[in-house]
DNA sequence: CACTATTTAGTTGCGCACAACTGAATGGCC
DNA sequence: GGCCATTCAGTTGTGCGCAACTAAATAGTG
């Protein structure tokens, strides 16, 4: 804690930008490279996303598709409907719970992975980087976003952090 | 490039989901936090990165501001009407060159700042971070921005990289 | 000067992200 | 059984990000 009174405000209000911004600014470059990547299978990065996850599981509940990504029904919803209207996943409501409703990849959707191999070896070119460097700083990224979740839920329960 | 032969393309589909989810997932982490510490201030997160250009610049047409920030028009014209909206800047066709708009803060935008000056160590230490640390994350993320815009860049226009 | 290409903001359309809400199904409790 | 809170998916509304376009002003060229 005491690292933070060492600068001053007006330098930190600077030095904010320029972390912020970074971290703005490699997420839409990744975005803008994976659009060109994935142009020719049809799908957004989000899309890709929820392929990745529904390749590795199988069959998932729009609940744990969120789960994983980190997403909520009101971005999934529409987003999965749109796979499905390009035929590459399946939505039915779950028998044992009419609630929920599962979630898996058509056959079409299956036949899309081989196409999309060769796109993660793509991307990794694209980094510059060697695999344990992005190794490394996807773990960093992990930790801060681990961090910055914990921080906020604090946040909210005690907003005043009484501090000055 | 010798790296990315070793491994199979199987394991890069599952490497490469977690690495851009780490980075997607840290961002928008990053903004949960920004939008509960902007929430008093009336700004979202890229409203708040425009107002740290223009205070520390003072007055800038809409295409500087786009440079700075990796962002354009289609991007910028409505979230500055909205500023706008919101009192904090003013806008003002250019007198020597009538194509361009000056953006800069109104009293209140520049007020505005004094109370901005808190929000950056909140989210200093909401990162659980050494600022060293977080100054090292962020050189990272700037390299891999080049790296991937020059990739894109180059993507474009020799589509074909006959490295099968 | 006239004509064309470029630059600059702005608009439109689409998709994502999220808050706030609805509505249906489920589970717990009396 | 009846009641209420919870859990799901989905909808609505707002804002961002970007591609593609328009319109106006400027710069460059013959």
């Amino acid at each position: 804690m005491d690292t933070f009174r060492t600068a001053r405000d007006e330098d930190f209000l600077r030095l904010d930008h320029q972390i912020c911004f970074s971290l703005h600014a490699a997420t839409r470059a990744f975005n803008g490279v994976y659009r060109t990547a994935l142009k020719d299978l049809g799908l957004t990065y989000p899309q890709y996303l929820v392929m990745l996850v529904l390749w590795e599981h199988g069959e998932l509940p729009v609940k744990r598709i969120g789960e994983h990504l980190r997403l909520d029904s009101g971005t999934l919803s529409p987003l999965l409907k749109r796979l499905e209207a390009a035929g590459y996943v399946e939505r039915r409501r779950s028998a044992e719970d009419e609630r929920s409703v599962t979630v898996r990849p058509t056959p079409e959707g299956a036949e899309l992975r081989e196409r999309a191999l060769g796109v993660p070896r793509r991307i990794a070119a694209a980094t510059g980087m060697p695999l344990e460097e992005v190794r490394e700083l996807r773990a960093r990224l992990n930790a801060l976003t681990t961090a910055l979740d914990a921080a906020e839920s604090a946040d909210l329960q005690e907003d005043c952090v009484t501090e000055d």
